[in-house]
DNA sequence: ATAACTACCGACCGTCCGGTCGGTAAAATA
DNA sequence: TATTTTACCGACCGGACGGTCGGTAGTTAT
């Protein structure tokens, strides 16, 4: 778990994380302005002065929720993906991973990382620095490939960019018990990623894999 | 030009074609709740009251906006799409008109499609209609290709929203003066999207096209 | 039994924001 | 030249919002 500022001895974790799951829910589908603490506090039959006892403040909730969904991507997708040594093999684990992240709903804390202009400076950098670690390491798996031979001939920060843009873009349409579920909307993302949509025209003059 | 409910007999067309744009700009970088009436008032290098003169409300104002960039969406992609009857160049300047239309700054426009909460049901509708069409139309392209088969194994549906994900995203990352130029990050992001990432590993047993 | 702490609440405050209104100077129209 | 219209502005209002403060009922520790 992230940690979290603390002027008051903390209150109980599983709590907190209650009031970051439902903050979250709330300013993802509101966003964080249109978001008020009392609507925060009202999903949690609480008071605003109540919900006050856990929170230090508007944008350091938001920060806090922040840090939890950069977590969960760390955990969930960085840290297993770092054990794969094939970068093929790793850049399908990440973008499946990444995708079901985002589609498992409660975990759409990752899209938070939107409402980033809200964040004081000093928290802005930090998240910033974050993301840049991930997206770092996404780049690195495209770099390997390219090197390999295995990649098609385009640019790296694009391609990774392009990645985050079609996965993150999955939280805008996916919904529970539409016509794909979790897994199917990962894999065709994963299709569509590592082969794109047309199928190859031609058959000759294409080197160097097995 | 979209249409303006006026109240007021309309002013010039320039002028409000300059409000909306820097008003677009402003909304753009800080969000539509975090943006004041007063911002978009100062940066016009006027008052609030002044502004008042051309808008009749916030809301209306963003209404607007949205309706002018889905306009431009039509004027210069879906339009001369449409003239473009083998579907594989049709998509191929889809993707790359529509990607052009978002880095080209001004025209990011588009992408406030995102603030579309902010509306009252009624905006909300309309332009979710909008978005609805340019959706189906770049899915029915998918699907010609897909009967035709020239396309991978995926979903119309999934392929179609992962593609405005990738172009979308382009406003998050694109800089002007960056490494790539307009033209180049809509090449990217064309190549990415028809051929993939990976390069093709099976050259046999591809049937069915030239 | 008492002291201390936790988990809240009702009432309140200052600020900022969307929006209005009555005006006014300049330009267009007659 | 008289009149209307355009393009604004200063001052103001009501409401909502983030945040604070002084409580208090219930639980835990001593």
């Amino acid at each position: 778990m992230p940690t979290r500022a603390q002027k008051k001895s903390a209150p109980t974790n599983e709590r907190l994380a209650e009031i970051y799951r439902t903050a979250a829910q709330i300013i993802l589908r509101k966003g964080y302005d249109a978001t008020s603490v009392n609507d925060i506090a009202n999903a949690l039959g609480m008071t605003k002065a109540g919900l006050y006892h856990y929170i230090n403040g508007k944008k350091e909730l938001l920060f806090d929720i922040m840090n939890f969904g950069l977590w969960e991507l760390d955990e969930e997708v960085a840290t297993p993906a770092r054990e794969i040594s094939d970068p093929a093999a790793r850049l399908r684990f990440i973008i499946d991973a990444h995708a079901r992240l985002v589609t498992r709903g409660q975990g759409a804390i990752t899209i938070l990382v939107d409402e980033v202009t809200a964040l004081t400076p000093a928290q802005h950098r930090k998240i910033t620095q974050s993301k840049r670690k991930y997206f770092d390491f996404l780049r690195e798996t495209l770099n390997e490939l390219k090197a390999a031979g295995k990649m098609q001939d385009v640019n790296t920060t694009a391609a990774a960019f392009s990645l985050l843009g079609m996965i993150n873009w999955l939280s805008r349409w996916f919904q529970q018990g539409g016509a794909l579920d979790e897994q199917q909307a990962a894999d065709e993302i994963v299709k569509i990623a590592l082969h794109g949509l047309l199928k190859p025209v031609k058959l000759k003059a294409v080197d160097g894999n097995q």
